[in-house]
DNA sequence: TGTTATTCTGTGAAGGTTCACAGAAATATT
DNA sequence: AATATTTCTGTGAACCTTCACAGAATAACA
């Protein structure tokens, strides 16, 4: 049966077949006490009869709430965007909220406006943004969302942002130092692209760490977090002369891009170089050798950003703070003792 | 400035300080024509003066149209799914849409029913369905989707289902052929998870390959897509005590965690076994070997989704069909001549 | 100059729901 | 039995737009 737009059916077709006025089946609906019994299983079985479904838009016009998120992203290929988006819309979900999302593709202002201004307009009751990387200052972000309550992921750690973060330098920290503990003195550095917060923190807190045992990295390249320049990055740094017993690599595809480079010239890891990476890719454990990595607790990030812009939504006075989740080292086959 | 919800800015607002009627500001919001030069000015003057937006849902309950696509994936954990998303969402963006996502985690016509539930109500002009798994007949689809346009992603191919599918059949015939053209009799195979479309028709087609060669798989394992299956799945097979020199992996993901398995058994790729995978991501070129796969296009299937689906919003008499994509073959060094 | 076509602008209604309020019916209290 | 309380139901307005229509102003034509 094609269906053909047969007349939407509204409260007052269910009201009218149930012998009741509208606002009692805005009631049923709605669960309202104070309706008798009787009425509410007549109404309810108008409702089924018609099929109604409830008008979300019409309901969002009077109530004011969309019950929809926006979430924009920047970089949705990149493995942790993609995932903390997924662990939003889960979060958004169990809380009732629907999710929209908007993938950006140049983080510049111009870019933010236009999708605030495609998602704003009682769109969204509120918006999470994923993107972790340079581009606006806070104030900028506070004028674009235009009053839409906001909560960022990821974004600079200790930025005066309603935000929740993972501490990356602590988790670098955590990489670097293994290293440092096995012994290694020589040490090179992979690092992300420095327009992103993660990379950022990544890189200091490595460095950071390093100076603190009287080292610096003996090189470096910068990356674009892919596999790709992962193994690019690697026959730079061989090329260049300079030799070392260990890499920290900021994520874990470069990881894997580093490891093929390294393969090819004939260096064994980790008998002749140790290699951490960043993420912990499901896939991280069964490179070759099995990598050891810095595992981020996406899911509590999608979970804690929702529960935070949710009260916001809610409690426009909740105060303003950043959560921060602490990631962990996963010690694997891909570092090891220097001998 | 706080900006403490300050009574949010209405057509009436911009017409009174623009002394028109709110008529006329709406015709230059939507750009109608027939209205004049100098009133334009002065509208647009007081719209960026009291910082006007549009409420779109307003526009939606009035034109009964959201602008508004919602996506129904089925395991954005997995790389095909949430590629698929990505693009649909630039696609989807490009023609002035928004998308809104909602992720299944047990396709039951029960899910399907509460998803439906949620999006519908006017609130998306139409469904992308991502997915790829058994458990929800057509016509259970059609009555569940209760007259919402939908369009149907990498379904079963030669479903009678408005879709666009990649002919994964090809896929796999390519890949196994390839094989067989390399000289390759005993044949192994890990496939993916039977309930998913691509599953069965990457593993039918493997098997129509070899038997039009008079041959058959030497032995066989349902993986669930994962690096870590992959490796369990390779375990297995060599437990099994069945001896093969190539093995038809379903996805890029198992085939990793089997060439980490045959590496852990001494086994060489592609010296003693050739391998080909299934999907082509990103860091497939990287592993140790670079892995021989077959490419789908992700890009194609999200844009050509999204402009069948917004065609059939726009003209519910479009025509119904499928249409078919065709992956390649990427050759690279997990396979080689059997010697 | 008068008539017709064109451009511009405004009014009333509708889209489908919820909110605020008030009236009616049932129940509890004195 | 009369009153106060609670439960139940209905009416009018509002949310902010767009659509359909019609009236006013201007331009084009005879």
């Amino acid at each position: 049966m094609p269906r053909r737009t047969p007349k939407p059916i509204t409260l007052h077709d269910v009201a009218e077949l149930s012998g009741v006025s509208y606002q009692t089946v805005s009631r049923v609906i709605n669960n309202h006490p104070y309706v008798s019994k009787d009425t509410r299983h007549r109404v309810l079985a108008a409702i089924r009869e018609l099929d109604y479904r409830p008008n979300r838009v019409a309901r969002s016009l009077a109530t004011r709430r969309s019950y929809t998120l926006g979430v924009v992203t920047f970089g949705t290929n990149y493995y942790g965007p993609s995932q903390m988006m997924a662990n939003v819309e889960r979060a958004a979900r169990s809380r009732g909220y629907n999710l929209t999302v908007a993938n950006i593709d140049t983080l510049t202002p111009r870019a933010m406006l236009d999708i605030v201004d495609q998602l704003g307009g009682q769109l969204v009751d509120g918006l999470v943004l994923i993107t972790p990387v340079l581009g606006i200052s806070y104030e900028e972000l506070v004028t674009l969302c235009a009053g839409i309550p906001f909560v960022m992921i990821d974004a600079q750690l200790g930025a005066r942002i309603p935000s929740v973060v993972i501490d990356q330098r602590y988790g670098s920290q955590l990489a670097t130092q293994h290293l440092l503990d096995l012994g290694h003195r020589r040490i090179a550095e992979i690092r992300g692209p420095l327009n992103w917060f993660g990379a950022i923190a990544r890189h200091e807190s490595c460095l950071a760490t390093l100076k603190a045992a009287g080292l610096e990295p003996v090189c470096q390249y910068e990356g674009n977090w892919t596999a790709e320049d992962g193994y690019h990055a690697a026959h730079q740094l061989l090329d260049s002369g300079a030799t070392f017993s260990a890499l920290v690599v900021g994520n874990d595809q470069m990881a894997l891009g580093a490891m093929r480079a390294l393969h090819e010239r004939g260096i064994r890891i980790p008998d002749d170089v140790s290699l951490v990476g960043f993420d912990d890719i499901p896939e991280a454990a069964y490179f070759e050798p099995p990598l050891t990595t810095v595992r981020q607790d996406f899911g509590g990030l999608g979970e804690q950003s929702v529960e935070y812009l949710v009260s916001m939504i809610d409690d426009p006075d909740t105060p303003m703070h950043q959560r921060v989740l602490h990631p962990t080292l996963v010690v694997r086959d891909s570092t090891r003792t220097l001998e």
